[in-house]
DNA sequence: CCCGAATATATGAAAATACGAATATGTTAG
DNA sequence: CTAACATATTCGTATTTTCATATATTCGGG
């Protein structure tokens, strides 16, 4: 079941939704980020983040690993290099929505912290 | 009117549908096609095509220009960098289903000519 | 001026997709 | 075991997108 290869137009879907996008990109941006701080990011309702997310998992985008209570997300690395290039360059743009997204993650109190990544804050 | 800032959301969405994507790939691959040529190649009824192009086309994505009876399209060089970046991106993984329509374009007998690319055939 | 070829657009109907609400699962603390 | 919190899933519906068909437009030739 693994190896899907991810084809271009599966790749433009995912990306074609707002919620997916912006989580994508905050994900690429910031290496990995729970739920929580995406619902706060993007201030919208937790089922639709996490179906998003969810969708973005099974197409092979993204690698989930649970923490306690929390659920970390992130770029899974095994992506087509062209995939990824199309994520990076689409970073570089940073429309407007993204940065407010960016800044609420920063202003957000009580971040979980990473056991891993330790000393995030 | 003209200058609508192309973002990534928009981009995906009119990458996200196969006729779409594979009409810019080509486009990209070619340079310049007309309408038939692109009928040919991707073995799609007229108006379908034509549908698309024209919503690539009111995107900015492409630019037409008639010639005689026949209409070209390419790639809007405005196109901004991040996307251009995307496109080329895409074009290097070149699905199947690509190099099949590029193929078909190549043995379709009686292309038109054309008067600007001069001497093609 | 009329005809045929190439291309564009309009019109519903069908299919795909996204959403909110309710609910289920899994984890930690007590 | 139970309460509380974080995350996931299901379901019915509303919205969006696509398609096929029919019709319009533009161009070149007779």
């Amino acid at each position: 079941m693994s190896e899907n290869i991810l084809d271009p137009l599966t790749l433009f879907k995912a990306l074609a939704d707002d919620t997916r996008l912006h989580c994508l990109l905050l994900i690429a941006a910031e290496d990995e980020l729970c739920v929580c701080e995406l619902i706060e990011a993007l201030q919208q309702a937790q089922p639709k983040i996490s179906r998003h997310l969810g969708q973005l998992r099974r197409l092979g985008l993204l690698l989930d690993r649970r923490q306690g209570q929390w659920v970390y997300y992130r770029l899974n690395p095994e992506m087509p290099e062209w995939a990824q290039s199309v994520i990076s360059s689409t970073l570089t743009h940073a429309p407007a929505s993204y940065s407010e997204a960016i800044q609420r993650l920063q202003e957000m109190g009580e971040r979980p912290a990473r056991s891993v990544n330790c000393c995030s804050e």
